[in-house]
DNA sequence: TCAATAAATCATGATATATTAATAATAACT
DNA sequence: AGTTATTATTAATATATCATGATTTATTGA
């Protein structure tokens, strides 16, 4: 047989990236910087109305799974989506939404 | 400024379908799913070379989260991919494990 | 140096998850 | 009924994650 699979390492690694995903707020800063391009983490905060070291938490966690990277300028850190992937799957998170809007109504 | 964002209540439902893919073993179910179409609970125990219970409350978790299906036939209980946004998903994993081939040699 | 701002880290208790092994339930066959 | 095969459930334990608020660090400007 053809062998198509994965290697277990490879969905492993993986995995973890997908968890990271996986959470309510996470994906609200990840759609916030495709929607708004780079942003700084007070932007973030603002927008999200969450408490500002929860959201500190998730970005470095994000950050440390490879979905997101981070620069500082002056005060500021921004972040900014570094995992293209990611994208793809919020993508079809919004294909799922409007789908749903439209049997709706 | 153009409403575009997602609600967070339909983000915070999909991260719970996400952070269900977001584990090694889960994915390698999906993936032989994906592969071998719907089958049943022995073969991907086989398949996997993991303890039977783990991979029931494995099945079981990805149902309930509406990633799988099942009926049962006679003693077998058939499991098969339920959302195709999971399949999605998986594809995206393949493109890029096949762009780290690619790297590689 | 001092004050102000921005972000990260820490401490905590509460939940949730993973893992394993053992047991139970279901179905078919004799 | 008794047996076997298949799948599901349970219990126990260890580990991980979550949410919150307080504290700390880093940077800048006065």
């Amino acid at each position: 047989m053809e062998n198509r699979n994965l290697p277990p390492e490879f969905l492993a690694a993986t995995a973890e990236m997908i968890r990271i995903l996986g959470h309510g707020q996470r994906l609200q800063i990840l759609e916030y910087l495709d929607l708004h391009g780079e942003s700084n983490v007070g932007d973030i905060v603002t927008a999200l109305a969450a408490p500002q070291g929860a959201i500190s938490q998730h970005l470095n966690k994000m950050r440390l799974a490879g979905v997101l990277e981070c620069r500082r300028d002056r005060r500021e850190v921004y972040y900014r989506i570094a995992e293209e992937r990611a994208v793809t799957i919020l993508n079809c998170l919004r294909k799922k939404f409007a789908e749903l809007q439209n049997i709706k109504g």
